[in-house]
DNA sequence: ATTGTGGCCTGCCCGC
DNA sequence: TGCGGGCAGGCCACAA
């Protein structure tokens, strides 16, 4: 799924659902339904009220609901993407398909206009729950400070991409993004977290903030100046060396060995 | 506690 | 053209 960056696009896309009723609730997976919840306990608890705000902090999109109704999570996996009206979110998930299949809709939800709200999954890595512990979630890292990112980096020894992409320390970074930043700050994916200096340490927070800024004007993770090269024979960008392909937070990392210390 | 690994699911692309 | 293998923007349970 999207990362933050596309989470954002879906999260204003939501923003154009809001403010009126839902009429009706079909959840057709029940495996996606998650923390015990069922689709007829979804229906009781969404149906006759209002989406009245669209929030998201790092890759969750939270829509709350009217009166004292539950707040809507929504968790997209890899391969999710919302629709609102035939609309889609993201205009290409590079690791999912583009068709639309009903049998993939995990979630439908009919507003009184007659407008839908979908998501669609083929692979069944996301899932919906109802009043989802955001507060699990770190800083997102769309607006992380300094001094967010220096204590989420803390006193580790983990690889440096491993502990950006730990959600519960910097929420909404992912394999991607995690590549792209590290690149564009000139960091090594595989540098003990806390090995980072004072000034590595400010320019990575800038360095996040500007990334997940560009590549949302741009629209999408795919759209970093990594991602071209993001293959066997791909070279860095900066200085045309040959990026090396390693493991690291048990991910496919792509990086310059000869610019990223 | 922290860190790494495997598994979950299914679609798609590449090579034979 | 058909088939098998490998890969995938994420996350969670588990083991060391």
């Amino acid at each position: 799924m999207p990362e933050l960056v596309g989470v954002e696009h879906y999260r204003r896309l939501a923003e154009t659902a809001l403010g009126r009723p839902i009429a009706r609730v079909r959840a057709p997976d029940p495996w996606y339904l998650k923390r015990g919840l069922d689709a007829r306990a979804l229906g009781r608890a969404l149906r006759g009220r209002e989406l009245v705000a669209a929030r998201r902090r790092g890759k969750l999109l939270l829509l709350d609901t009217s009166g004292d109704g539950p707040t809507l999570g929504l968790r997209f996996g890899m391969t999710g993407r919302l629709w609102v009206d035939g609309v889609a979110g993201v205009e290409e998930l590079i690791y999912s398909s583009s068709r639309r299949d009903p049998a993939w809709d995990r979630l439908v939800l009919d507003l009184a206009d007659g407008t839908q709200l979908r998501v669609s999954d083929p692979r069944r890595l996301g899932g919906v729950e109802l009043d989802p512990a955001e507060d699990r979630l770190g800083p997102d890292a769309a607006t992380v400070t300094t001094a967010e990112l220096r204590a989420a980096l803390g006193t580790s020894t983990a690889p440096l991409k491993a502990r950006l992409m730990d959600q519960s320390r910097l929420a909404g970074v992912g394999n991607l993004l995690a590549d792209e930043i590290l690149w564009r700050a000139h960091l090594s994916p595989v540098r003990p977290a806390a090995s980072l200096t004072g000034p590595e340490t400010i320019r990575l927070a800038r360095v996040i903030r500007s990334t997940v800024s560009l590549l949302s004007v741009r629209g999408g993770s795919h759209t970093g100046d990594l991602m071209a090269e993001r293959r066997p024979g791909g070279v860095c960008p900066r200085d045309g060396s040959g990026l090396v392909r390693v493991r690291a937070g048990g991910r496919t990392t792509w990086w310059c060995g000869s610019c990223q210390l």
